[in-house]
DNA sequence: GCATTTAGAGTATGATCATACTCCAACTTG
DNA sequence: CAAGTTGGAGTATGATCATACTCTAAATGC
């Protein structure tokens, strides 16, 4: 049954906020789109009236975590003390952001998977990551925006600590590969 | 029909090395055991005589590319220069390293779909990240074997920048990620 | 307010998935 | 050399995959 312009878009939205939680959780192969739909609230039968192909969403659903990521970034910064990089790194380093692959960060949890992938997924990942790059220079203040080359290290240590500290069996080790990583430099 | 001990030995052996290839370069769910089998010149039909299920294999594959790359890592360092930290870091960020994830580190490859996976995987990245803290601790010199706090930053750093330098769409920002880690600190 | 459009449900498609059989030639064991 | 064993081929299973239909009630456009 026909659902009103703003129903609709309502649903696409949450459609693809639904993917964008479970890609980052179970990987863009790990969910398929009945599955995808019906905890969508919907059934796969509404799918392709709203999008063109699975690759489809997969790309719309990457930029809209990257962007929320993004946003997540902006708001601790915004509440940082007078060292904003350490409070950054605090919380990305955090068991909370460890534990909950749904809503943390993109690059942790598909960028070893986009090159599997489409050149509009790739784009988004560039964006964002100069996005990042650009707010860890300012954060780690100094040399101004000065040192690119810095934050690109930062950011990459980042990620790979919880990339990490994710893939590990003890939890004695991914504390330790949290915790060495909580260091500016 | 029967093979020799011999020859079936030597079929399980190419079936996990060509595992731990196609697991690198496709992703855990992004290869099946009939085109994994057809890979390694044989069919599915011959799969559950040799493994005990999927989740056996990648296991078993995971933990055979792992020692792989610990094999690696210890060529690049028997024949390091005076500066064994830094030969392993260039090598470690080349765009041969980048291009080439079916033969490349098991850390960047498939470290972020480990959490999806059993306590068999989990355990042979535990055991493989010890040793490779280790080692770079070791190659750091300086402080000795006494800095493992910075031999886990180190790592984390270079499977972020592999990752992200290969996630990208823009290859000159794929260089500038590899270039910016090209750095001991 | 009637004709037209459409979002979503329901269902069908053929491919591929992991797993499980049967069958048999050739190996191993006695 | 005979009997027993087994690795691989071939094939079958039922589930799930992405995609594509039909159908219908309700929203939109005139």
């Amino acid at each position: 049954m026909r659902m009103s312009r703003e129903d609709a878009a309502r649903n696409r939205s949450r459609v693809v906020k639904t993917a964008s939680e479970l890609f980052r959780k179970e990987g863009y192969d790990g969910i398929g789109i009945a599955a995808l739909m019906k905890a969508s609230g919907m059934t796969n039968g509404a799918f392709y009236k709203q999008f063109e192909s699975k690759d489809a969403l997969i790309a719309e659903a990457t930029a809209h975590a990257l962007a929320e990521n993004g946003r997540a970034w902006d708001k601790v910064l915004a509440k940082a003390g007078d060292d904003p990089l350490g409070d950054l790194m605090t919380w990305y380093l955090s068991d909370l952001h460890r534990d909950r692959r749904d809503l943390g960060c993109t690059f942790a949890a598909l960028a070893a998977e986009a090159p599997r992938h489409g050149a509009d997924v790739r784009q988004a990942f560039d964006g964002a990551l100069r996005q990042a790059f650009a707010k860890l220079s300012a954060a780690g203040g100094e040399g101004e925006d000065a040192d690119q080359a810095r934050a690109i290290r930062q950011l990459s240590r980042l990620v790979g600590a919880l990339i990490l500290a994710r893939a590990v069996g003890d939890p004695d080790l991914a504390e330790d590969i949290l915790a060495a990583n909580r260091t500016p430099e």
